[in-house]
DNA sequence: CTCTGGCACTCAAACTCGCTGAGTGCCAAG
DNA sequence: CTTGGCACTCAGCGAGTTTGAGTGCCAGAG
């Protein structure tokens, strides 16, 4: 139980008082501005509340024990925890929607560098990952949908040596996938051919995601009545769906920004960071968190549960297809990041991507 | 004119006295090792030449004179300059060739490495790089060739919209290429069935750089006698050829060791270094000068005439295929590395590459 | 002419000291 | 509950000191 002297700073249920609210809102704002402890003087003359800094001081004693904010040092202001910073977030953060003027500049530039990779959806994805990244002036980041999407354009197959086949899928206007499929036995140019046809007159014009789908349950039902060509062809494409694409997973944009910020100078942290990022790992068991939950995710600071972010925030917003999720984007940057700002342009850029992505149009 | 008063410490055709070479040497193998400041006993001491400190200060005066060596203040020892070093490697350092053991031990990492992606370059030079930068703890570095090469397997030519063409190249066992072709009129899926069919009976099993090759030369000599459709097809494997492949144009791994030398602890620098990374356009320029250059070819520091590679030193050697050069592979590391120990292994490891890369096994 | 010991000198790095200013905690009075 | 007042703390800064490694130069020995 906090010791503190002045519980009733707080109503009944743990919340903090309106009072303290303000208070607390006033400091992230100001240190995310000038990256700073915040003082008592500083926040006396500028919340707005016309409370002596004594007062102030009472006050901050208890955003202390409820471990909102900390010192770094006896004589220094205050500086906010993750918890604070997770409360401001959540509870005080005004995001507003983002000035329709900036959405359409970031739609046209967008826009303007998709044009000549339009229908190659891994550009897509390079491409918004640095515009997140030079928007924002921090690290960008998109993953690489696991669920395939797009029309069905074309499949070819090429006899390889033992058993082994190329299969070339093409989507979109310019997407081309490949993979080496083992196979049970041998076949012949001619048949490979008469498979990819039988596909290709099916399903060539259909989404991906639902030919896959629509191959499971074809196969489970109608296996019986088919011929052994249609079921050999089925076999494969599926055996083309199992094996995922081997691409990288997400993509970085502008990692070196992170070195400007000053939390970050430590060069020993920053390796750690660095590392991370290459290995991949845990910044996409990170992400893959964020897929589920619609709307913009927030990881501050130590929260995310990897060391190596400890003083990083990660704001993503997930993408969609069909009205599916299929990924997500977003940025890294220290905690003490604008998150007013960043908040919705994250936001409209995942909107952006999902249209872009989007089929129809 | 130098004002030194030991002229004669100099051979007449501006060499250093063998004396002076031999303490240049120990001066440069200590600096390598230590990274401080070598001092005139420390010298005394390690050259092996029996020469009291004040003698060595001597010849140090000299050695700065003539821009080989220089202090950092003026009570610190002797550091090399990029000349320094430059002499050190061309004449005073004994490269031995490798331990044997220590050349099958990276080729079979290599090898080992390699084997689940076999056939496919691109895999090969990112798995290449990596090592390169696991063995040296420094960062690696390899040039996807400009020129293509490996065996024809199959083209196919699928239409899109407005005139234009998905092309889609395969090369080997498992590489696949795909390019879009802008031509003058549209075709149809059977008459581009035609030319690929065409193109395919023609090129199958033959190298690709000398199907691009026969390609020119028999446009020219007999357009006139061909029919309409081989000239077509010909036509669009021409343009296949010429526009490049998108990809990337080099592969970089292991960039995070970089943070960990001190010299480069400047977090500013570090943050050039990484941005010219990322644009590729400087680097890939001074990688093109080494493909020329049969062997390793080193830049010290300012040599490369690049500022942000200021006290970075490249180690470079160019691998090939069917004894033609077609790329570089390297590594990136502080001016004060190893040569000693690099130059063999960056040796070695295009070799290796080349072994791999070579069709006939 | 070459080498060497000696000597004066330089300078970065490490440490101390004291000061300042921003900020805190606590208390007693309004 | 709020406030002014007071004692206290502590990082940061600048100035001063010491230390040690190392230099340049000189004069004498070989």
């Amino acid at each position: 139980m906090p010791r503190s002297r002045h519980e009733n700073l707080r109503s009944t249920d743990g919340q903090l008082s309106d009072r303290a609210q303000q208070l607390l809102k006033t400091l992230v704002e100001r240190y995310i501005r000038d990256g700073e402890p915040v003082g008592s003087r500083t926040l006396s003359r500028d919340s707005g509340l016309d409370l002596s800094p004594a007062t102030i001081r009472n006050i901050m004693a208890d955003l202390e024990d409820l471990g909102m904010v900390r010192s770094p040092h006896t004589s220094a202001g205050r500086v906010p925890t993750a918890r604070g910073y997770r409360l401001f977030v959540d509870a005080l953060l005004a995001v507003k929607p983002l000035d329709s003027r900036e959405v359409a500049r970031l739609q046209h530039d967008l826009l303007r560098e998709m044009e000549p990779a339009r229908g190659d959806s891994q550009s897509l994805m390079t491409i918004t990952s640095s515009l997140l990244s030079g928007v924002t002036q921090m690290a960008g980041l998109v993953t690489i949908p696991k669920r395939e999407f797009g029309a069905w354009r074309h499949v070819e197959f090429l006899p390889l040596s033992d058993n082994r086949v190329l299969a070339i899928l093409v989507i979109n206007e310019r997407e081309v996938q490949n993979r080496i499929l083992e196979l049970d036995r041998a076949w012949t140019q001619a048949e490979l051919q008469q498979f990819a046809n039988y596909l290709n007159t099916h399903f060539t014009g259909r989404d991906v995601g639902q030919v896959r789908e629509s191959l499971l349950k074809e196969l489970r039902n109608t296996r019986e009545s088919m011929n052994e060509m249609m079921s050999a062809a089925i076999t494969m494409a599926e055996q083309m769906f199992e094996r995922a694409p081997p691409g990288k997973d997400y993509v970085l944009a502008g990692e070196t920004h992170l070195m400007e910020f000053a939390e970050l100078s430590n060069v020993d942290k920053l390796r750690q960071l660095f590392e991370a990022f290459n290995k991949k790992r845990d910044i996409l068991h990170l992400l893959d968190q964020c897929v589920a939950a619609d709307g913009v995710q927030i990881f501050i600071g130590e929260e995310s549960g990897y060391q190596v972010l400890d003083e990083c925030s990660v704001v993503t917003a997930p993408y969609r297809v069909n009205e599916e999720l299929v990924g997500v984007l977003g940025v890294i940057g220290p905690t003490r990041m604008a998150y007013e700002r960043v908040i919705p342009i994250v936001d409209v850029t995942a909107k952006l991507l999902s249209a872009a992505l989007n089929p129809r149009k």
